[in-house]
DNA sequence: GTTTAACCGAGACGGTACGTCCAGTCTTCCC
DNA sequence: GGGAAGACTGGACGTACCGTCTCGGTTAAAC
């Protein structure tokens, strides 16, 4: 998608939209949501507003960009042959991605912002969060698979009571979440049917 | 807090404030939190820009206070004496708040913001989610009390693997909440230890 | 006009309405006419704005009133028996009344403001402009009862052509009016018919 | 200063720039000094405000280009090869000039806000000021290189004598300035020294 | 001596305009 | 044709004063 020139008329240039993406990522976590504005991300990435209005519809669409693969390189559950051992180390990772790192911010404020735009709502649920959701499916996939589970599982509730219980201390009551609080998480689930 | 005046160095016009925080709410469920300015809530209270920056440092607080005991009201769990009637009962009246009132609206709205304001999020934590966190664990305080649990139990995390869930939906997933979803989710939790 | 107490049915304060004054008079002379606000001077003067609402009609009635009777203190022209002493004299106060002190300031500030407020205007002139025309008529008038000038001498473009140069100096041009400048003036006035 | 086109970085639009000069003449004759505000104008021009703030400090910086011109144009004396007959007929002009035009109600807005505004006085001395004062000494120029006065006349005072008195009915009696009254103040004046 | 009504301070109120910031669109020249 | 630059309309921001209002406290003539 664009090559090394300043952009002609044979594509765009590919300098730009990674100075675009670099400097709306450095903003939000400096700034925050609120003081990121297309005027400063033009300013910082030393371009000019009408290129980053010819290529995205509105900032949050650079972040969702800026977002990119971050989700699936960080959070992609590793197999152990074990359901126990593949929960506990995705909820901890999930959970240090989601209160640690640069794409984990850019995440909560996507999913703020969520809250006030149905659109990008919309957008995110088709994109990255059904993404995610595969992904979270995988490790009670591969035990139906290794028939640790019984074939009609209904796999998606499951992955909710675990997910949901990590972002609700993330997104609402912002505490800490500790590796032995997603750990007892998962036995408490575990134990259960 | 303000009596039926008009306003002078005694107190402020209680006719005033009510205005306000109705017409912030109106415009909330109307044009979202995007189209709610404070221009246009001075407007349609018919009250003085000037008015309200006295008395409320932002638009968020207005919502805040128009917020008010509206969460209380809706989402006070009642005792069956029983823990499973309790729970069914009061997550499937949760789900209906979240996801249906104007007050619910708010709430979303709120926690959105929250996510690019770490001063709200604190307020909102240590104000109504606190609160409503206490009204949650009312439930399982009353098994205890009737022995139906253990003394030592610990039940901030059993609170939060239920309403966790069910803020998922609502807040990232955006899938509908129906009694049948609570209802399960109350009948696998209990199922567990 | 009021007595020295608090302020009752009887009768106004006095010393609000000399407070009042004294501010104005002060605002304007260290702040210039921009920086004098109804609301600062009821601050300064330690009086409530209704108060001065209660007996001025705006900022510049209370200017006019402060202005009070310092013209004519300063610019009632001594009489020397010798008409071209009286003008040198007459001219060089004025000169020295509207560039060097307090009153001159607030004199140029309504006759500045007159040029946008036609009301205020018509005070003026009806009121300190008029009073002090008939002052400067007075080194004519002893003339024409010395028989030093024909009985029907027409007075009023005489004044005109002295008072209006120096006037000229002071609001237009700005240039400084020094004793020589008044007493050429004088002297070519006097050479001519 | 600006071409035909909506303004780019290669230039502002004139068109604009025309609109707001407009603007604010029409809104001081017709609503005075106090009625001109920055919002008017923009309304009235179909400009942004943000637009007038880009170009101009202040509404009187906008007045003081609008006046442009006018001065020049209505005010430089033409030559009779006769003292008396061109200074009555500059006289004249400037009363009428002063008391019946557009332009002329500027001027007396701005010699006004001059009086309260020291940085606006010193820009109006040096600009328009200084430049009509050299046209006023037009016809004494012409008068010496006639030698109808000698060659070392010291013209200014002249001019002030003259033009001092007209500004004096203008900016302070608010009296007409009939052409009795200005032909007899150049018959006094030429009858002197 | 008590009543009482005008004046006072304080300050909240509905408004208007201020000057600033940013959104999103446009036009121009350069490469 | 893409990009840098930046002027443009438009709208909300938060602030400063305006002139009006209501309140409880003060006070001196009237009762």
């Amino acid at each position: 998608m664009g090559t090394d020139h300043h952009g002609n008329r044979y594509g765009r240039s590919e300098q730009a939209r990674r100075a675009v993406l670099e400097a709306a990522d450095d903003l939000l976590v400096e700034h925050g949501f609120a003081g990121l504005t297309v005027e400063k991300i033009a300013a910082r990435a030393g371009v000019a507003k009408q290129t980053i209005y010819r290529w995205w519809p509105s900032k949050v669409d650079i972040l969702l960009e800026a977002f990119g693969d971050d989700l699936a390189k960080a959070l992609t559950p590793a197999s152990h042959g074990d359901l126990g051992a593949d929960l506990r180390e995705h909820l901890a990772a999930m959970a240090d991605f989601l209160t640690t790192s640069d794409a984990g911010a850019v995440y909560r404020a996507l999913v703020g912002q969520a809250q006030h735009d149905p659109q990008l709502a919309a957008t995110l649920r088709d994109g990255h969060l059904a993404a995610q959701h595969a992904r979270d499916r995988l490790p009670f996939e591969r035990a139906v698979a290794r028939h640790d589970l019984p074939a009609d599982t209904d796999i998606d509730p499951l992955v909710e009571r675990l997910v949901g219980v990590v972002h609700y201390r993330v997104l609402v009551t912002g505490a800490p979440v500790p590796r032995e609080f997603t750990d007892a998480l998962v036995d408490a689930f575990l134990a259960g049917p």
